[in-house]
DNA sequence: TTGAATTATGTCATGGCTGACAGATTTACC
DNA sequence: GGTAAATCTGTCAGCCATGACATAATTCAA
């Protein structure tokens, strides 16, 4: 059965393999020619060229119709069959959990997303996912034998092993096992990482990422945090804690942090934080999107609140920009969406407390800041990205 | 020859090839058994066994004795043949030029130190540099043929490409590029990265680091820096400035810094900023040195100094591990000298700043602080490991 | 002293990746 | 329309790392 044979060449070898390699060329970008890989995975010609025969021949990969209109013999462009299996994403938040659904060639298939109490317990999570995951194979007609695996995105840090820490943001999860938590419900192959993790994992494989190996995610939603990419690899830090840019002490003598401390980053520039003022302004509830258009609608008092949030972040990248020093900076979350009103206050401010200047550099080398391509919905794509790429498996 | 043999072995091949990798272990520590150096490169014990036959042949690996008190057959230790060749490692600091002449095994053969004045100039250097090469290998009565590269540690950023940026602490080295500056001088391969990584790759190959993948280098000399190594890897950052601690705004309305921005992190826990203090109390001039004496032997003033440093670094630190959150930090450099009068404030510190508190972890779990093994001559040891490693080889 | 357990070393057939080669298909230019 | 250049694809002998096997050398316990 062909689902079995992609369980196999996806799972049954090593990470680093040439065929999981391939594969994960494949389900990275859309339609790849043969040389396109070997370029891009760094394999002889021959080697891909042979491994594609193969995956073909088990009808895994397709040959997609593409005209390329470049000199020399057009290349054949290769896809990974969508019916040759499903997998789900599932973000685990703070008073949600999503679902997204998607085919192995990463076309999402579905996406919900279910509002739960605060503080929701593991039983209630398992059976909240395992409802809707079977009421999406029912409403699609998919076969659930053809899903290749659940990845979880954790809102906080995660240990190695898949257990969620103490210091979780998810205060009734601590201790918890993911894998003995859903594996005996789902049983699939349970794939787990940080939510932050999975955002820049997202934007590696189809985002904004795409083919850069060292780059910094700073995400500002509710609360602000991130992730570093380097030499092509997520830092996890050793409790799974890389990342955590809210929670740089930025003034030690500042108001008191959810987290225990003062003055941390997230209290300047989070989504939360600027909410919270434009509330104070309306005098009424109000939301990180409503913020946005009103500041783009020319409301200065609203885009001053951007810009401010933007000066903030800009002087925390700076610290993060002397310390990692990468060429790229993703911005990310619901506050991204504001577009160069946060951006422009953002760069200056970053090149005003950055220890290297723009004069000090060639144009190409100073760091480039762009928005996500996923601004809401990469940690669920993330999740996806961990089963098809068959990274932070549990075992 | 035998100087030819280890060259083609050690050089003209892959970096990451299994002979490459066996000469690297063997390199690293001191006497290794075959099978210890298959666990840590991961290589198949038959493939290490082969090699390594390979290069007892060619006698660039002898046999040593070692008594091994464990069950089972013992193991043969093996090492490079000291006699099999040497290098030079050269740090070119603000004020001085150092040279460090060691064999293959790393055992030092000679350390010397140049004063030179400021913003000397690239061709003083060449000449300097030659000078003390030529004189060291004709008091140690050693063939200059045997000499199998030099390796730079350099004080600033660095381009991959061995250029100086612009924006280094050697104003009158921008642009400069080593490679075309010291090969024509030297007529030998030449290695260069920048003066922390070099400190980084020390003591991850004979120090403190031996065998840990990922950690924080904090280095309080006269300025301050470090070098973050993650998966193995010392990250240098786009332009050469990964870890550059010292110049983190940590106030942002501070006093000005050298470089150009108000605040660093470097001017509240800089060896330059405790010793000028210093002297404002002794009424002289001192040293890093004195100071530390002076408080050791129980000066509660210039205790006070250390940990009010050790204060500072903790905050940097605590910022450093919210983003990095590293196993463990390294702390190295002049000050590091002081032990405990500087560490235990700074555990305090980073404790009181840091997200991850000492409860929400196994105690295992919770980095460790610790000093390096080469306080003040790690840079040099380090450029010697560049060529032993073959890292930063420029071409 | 002997046998079991443990760990290290050396040899060899196997298999997978590679580089070189040959062939295919398009564009550019005369 | 023909030729050169460029780019892609597929095939195959050769090489190199591997894992399995056989062997060696030590400790420990009976």
């Amino acid at each position: 059965m062909i689902n079995d044979d992609l369980k196999g060449l996806l799972y049954e070898r090593e990470v680093d393999s040439p065929i999981a390699r391939v594969v994960r060329a494949l389900s990275g970008h859309g339609a790849v020619s043969a040389s396109q890989i070997a370029r891009s995975t760094g394999l002889a010609r021959s080697t891909v060229s042979t491994i594609l025969s193969d995956l073909k021949r088990s009808n895994l990969v397709v040959e997609v119709e593409t005209r390329s209109p470049g000199l020399g013999r057009p290349a054949l462009a290769h896809s990974l069959n969508p019916e040759a299996g499903t997998c789900v994403g599932a973000l685990l938040g703070l008073d949600e959990i999503r679902i997204t659904l998607a085919d192995v060639a990463h076309n999402v298939l579905a996406d919900i997303s279910m509002p739960l109490e605060r503080d929701y317990s593991p039983e209630r999570a398992t059976r909240v996912v395992r409802h809707a995951i079977e009421n999406l194979y029912k409403e699609h007609s998919l076969p659930y034998s053809g899903l290749l695996g659940v990845g979880f995105a954790v809102s906080g840090p995660l240990a190695p092993n898949g257990r969620i820490m103490r210091a979780s943001v998810l205060p009734t999860w601590g201790g918890i096992d993911l894998k003995s938590t859903f594996a005996p419900v789902l049983q699939k192959p349970i794939f787990a990482d940080n939510e932050s993790n999975c955002a820049a994992l997202a934007e590696v494989m189809w985002g904004a990422a795409a083919g850069v190996e060292d780059f910094v995610l700073f995400k500002l939603d509710l609360g602000v945090g991130g992730a570093i990419v380097a030499n092509g690899k997520v830092l996890s830090g050793s409790s799974g804690a890389a990342g955590e840019f809210g929670h740089m002490v930025i003034e030690p003598q500042g108001p008191l942090c959810r987290c225990g401390n003062r003055g941390c980053l997230e209290l300047y520039c989070s989504a939360a934080s600027v909410v919270s003022l434009a509330q104070q302004r309306l005098g009424r509830a109000t939301s990180v999107a409503e913020v946005v258009t009103l500041a783009s609608n020319g409301d200065v008092g609203f885009q001053r609140l951007l810009a401010d949030a933007g000066e903030a972040a800009g002087r925390g990248l700076g610290i993060v920009g002397s310390i990692i020093n990468p060429p790229l900076f993703i911005i990310s979350g619901g506050l991204a969406k504001a577009g160069e009103l946060l951006l422009a206050p953002l760069r200056a401010s970053y090149e005003k407390h950055a220890l290297i200047k723009r004069q000090d550099l060639d144009e190409a080398a100073y760091p480039r800041f762009v928005t996500g391509r996923f601004l809401d919905n990469d940690n669920c794509m993330g999740a996806v990205g961990l089963v098809l790429r068959h990274s932070g498996r549990l075992t």
